[in-house]
DNA sequence: GTAGGGTTAG
């Protein structure tokens, strides 16, 4: 205001755009009042014009003030200024980012307001519709935006190919992922900016194309373009996420003896790195990261420390939590429920639920926090590893008492804690009551594993009857789901219930009558793991080698994209004998004995 | 002078 009256003053000749920086300081500085009072000034002095009337609009928004917004746009119409492109950006991005979800169904709606108004959306306008897009985004948005993008006439930027890849990641459809990247770097977009460079890296990260991440990566270094700390933290973990964490941290060694780089090592960029080596359950390695980080005076925070208990709990090294919990103090950074129930975990993981329990009444004492929905998860499931099953009833009595609301994921827990008791009774008798109780449709996750614990206790049609109810409500059935099914059918020599269910799980012909929903029957990724195993298991009796060729036939027939290991078409197919590997069962490497792994 | 993009923990 001072500048503004001194230039006044001063003689100057004023104009809008002086008006209009005054009035955007009033909006940054969230001074709304003084910026309708400036704004009425404006009015008066004959400087109001769109960038103003962008500008207040800006502050209602801001402000979560919608109606407001939606005024000022009207006024502009009666003063005869057209909202232009910015004033309909602006709205549609309230709309999409409104923490309510009606306003945010709303964004279609606005977007057609928009084009009625003469004004073509634009690359801005797409990137804002592309933030709203995620994993549970209906298809029907993901298609429409994507089609806005094709429809656009101006070229694409390199802020609209990043928010794609951005959204084709968050949206977590691999194929839908990888034909954008293949459609939009098959183009002339030359990416200049660390930005879009770090977005890229983490996109082919999730294609797990190692190739383009480096090769990203290469082009970015040799045109000297400088990385920031966000630029490595996403390379670093699309090196870690796709199993190569000595890669990165190689990398980040690298990085630290250029006088350039060092710099921007920060400990997000260590903490992927701590992740990578405590999957791989390498203590030894996690120390020594641990240590370089010290030596480089790396600012820690509450997610290091917590990363690094993580280890601890994961690795089995609970021994190691003392020195890592006095270091936080000395840090000066207080425990939080997360680190809290880290630890937990890790005593839960080795059995020791005293210590569990323990520490719980320790965070409520010492920290004054109270167990949330995910510790309470993390107890109930230790009591489940632990077939402690009137704890884990407590303690979900407890987590009910306390107004904490279970969810789906607590569901599967229990799920498991009766399964392995042996109670499927109350297994069902449990999803019933609290889906009931808290408004939760049991997903695929809490049918699998009542799945499983009726196959764990040989009942096979109660099994079958689960995954009626699973089509019934709507929810697809997993990969483990279809090889419980298929494992104890063959177990129990049921090969015409393998026949119906395999031919559901496929898509094929003769299916049992309720698995003849095919998008709602089949399975991604089943082919691999099921038709393999199973055929081959099957090939061993006479009755089941019969079914098992059957399948195989039409499965060519109905399927021919399909692949079959040639060994178990061989074996199916002349009815030998599978080898020994094929039908040996091993434990998966994490000892939970979920998985089955047939080396060929 | 007004609108859009990237990283870590249970």
């Amino acid at each position: 205001m001072n500048v503004f009256q001194s230039l006044k003053s001063s003689g100057a000749e004023l104009n809008s755009v002086v008006y209009n920086t005054v009035l955007d300081a009033c909006v940054e500085c969230s001074k709304l009042e003084k910026a309708e009072a400036w704004m009425e000034q404006m009015k008066k002095d004959g400087m109001s014009d769109v960038v103003s009337y962008n500008t207040l609009i800006k502050a209602h928004l801001q402000a979560g003030h919608m109606g407001k917004a939606r005024a000022l746009v009207e006024e502009m119409r009666v003063a005869q200024l057209q909202p232009n492109c910015i004033t309909f950006n602006e709205i549609v991005n309230a709309t999409v980012s409104s923490p309510d979800r009606r306003v945010r169904a709303e964004v279609w709606k606005v977007i057609q307001e928009m084009q009625a108004a003469g004004v073509k959306p634009n690359q801005v306008t797409c990137s804002i519709l592309l933030k709203n897009l995620n994993g549970s985004s209906p298809e029907s948005d993901i298609n429409h935006t994507m089609q806005l993008i094709n429809d656009m006439e101006e070229q694409l930027d390199e802020v609209l190919l990043s928010s794609v890849v951005e959204a084709c990641v968050r949206i977590g459809k691999p194929d839908l992922l990888n034909t954008k990247l293949r459609q939009l770097m098959s183009g002339d977009i030359k990416v200049n900016g660390s930005h879009t460079f770090g977005s890229l890296i983490k996109a082919y990260g999730h294609a797990r194309d190692m190739k383009s991440v480096w090769r990203c990566w290469k082009e970015m270094r040799t045109r000297h373009i400088k990385p920031t700390s966000i630029t490595v933290g996403c390379m670093i973990e699309a090196v870690v996420s796709n199993g190569d964490p000595d890669g990165a941290w190689h990398l980040i060694q690298e990085l630290g003896e250029d006088p350039h780089c060092k710099g921007i090592l920060n400990a997000v960029i260590y903490c992927s790195v701590l992740k990578g080596f405590t999957r791989e359950k390498n203590a030894g390695k996690v120390w020594s990261v641990y240590e370089e980080m010290q030596k480089r005076n790396i600012d820690l925070s509450i997610v290091t420390y917590n990363t690094l208990l993580d280890c601890c709990a994961r690795c089995c090294r609970m021994d190691g939590v003392p020195d890592i919990l006095a270091d936080m103090k000395k840090a000066n950074i207080k425990p939080n429920i997360i680190t809290y129930s880290t630890m937990l975990k890790g005593h839960c993981q080795v059995g020791d639920l005293s210590a569990a329990f323990k520490l719980v009444k320790e965070m409520r004492e010492e920290a004054g926090l109270v167990p949330d929905e995910i510790m309470y998860n993390s107890l109930l499931d230790g009591c489940a590893q632990s077939s402690l099953v009137d704890e884990g009833l407590r303690v979900l009595r407890e987590m009910e008492e306390a107004g904490v609301k279970p969810s789906n994921f607590t569901l599967s827990v229990l799920v498991k804690l009766m399964s392995r008791a042996r109670r499927v009774d109350q297994a069902f008798d449990l999803v019933k009551e609290l889906s009931g109780k808290y408004h939760l449709s049991p997903n695929s996750h809490v049918y699998a594993n009542l799945v499983q614990a009726c196959c764990f206790s040989k009942q096979l049609q109660r099994g079958i009857k689960t995954l009626e109810e699973m089509m019934e409500r709507k929810v697809q059935p997993d990969k483990r789901t279809y090889s419980m099914l298929f494992r104890t059918a063959v177990q129990q020599c049921q090969f015409d219930k393998v026949d119906g269910l395999m031919r559901g799980a496929l898509g094929l012909s003769g299916a049992l009558p309720f698995l003849s929903n095919r998008s709602l029957a089949t399975c991604p990724g089943i082919e691999e793991v099921a038709v393999s195993e199973t055929l081959s298991s099957m090939a061993s009796s006479p009755e089941g080698n019969k079914v098992a060729a059957g399948l195989l036939v039409d499965l060519r027939k109905e399927k021919p994209s399909v692949r079959v290991d040639p060994t178990v078409q061989r074996c199916v197919l002349q009815g030998g004998q599978p080898p020994q590997s094929w039908t040996q069962e091993r434990r998966s490497s994490k000892g939970k004995g979920r998985a089955l792994v047939f080396a060929p």
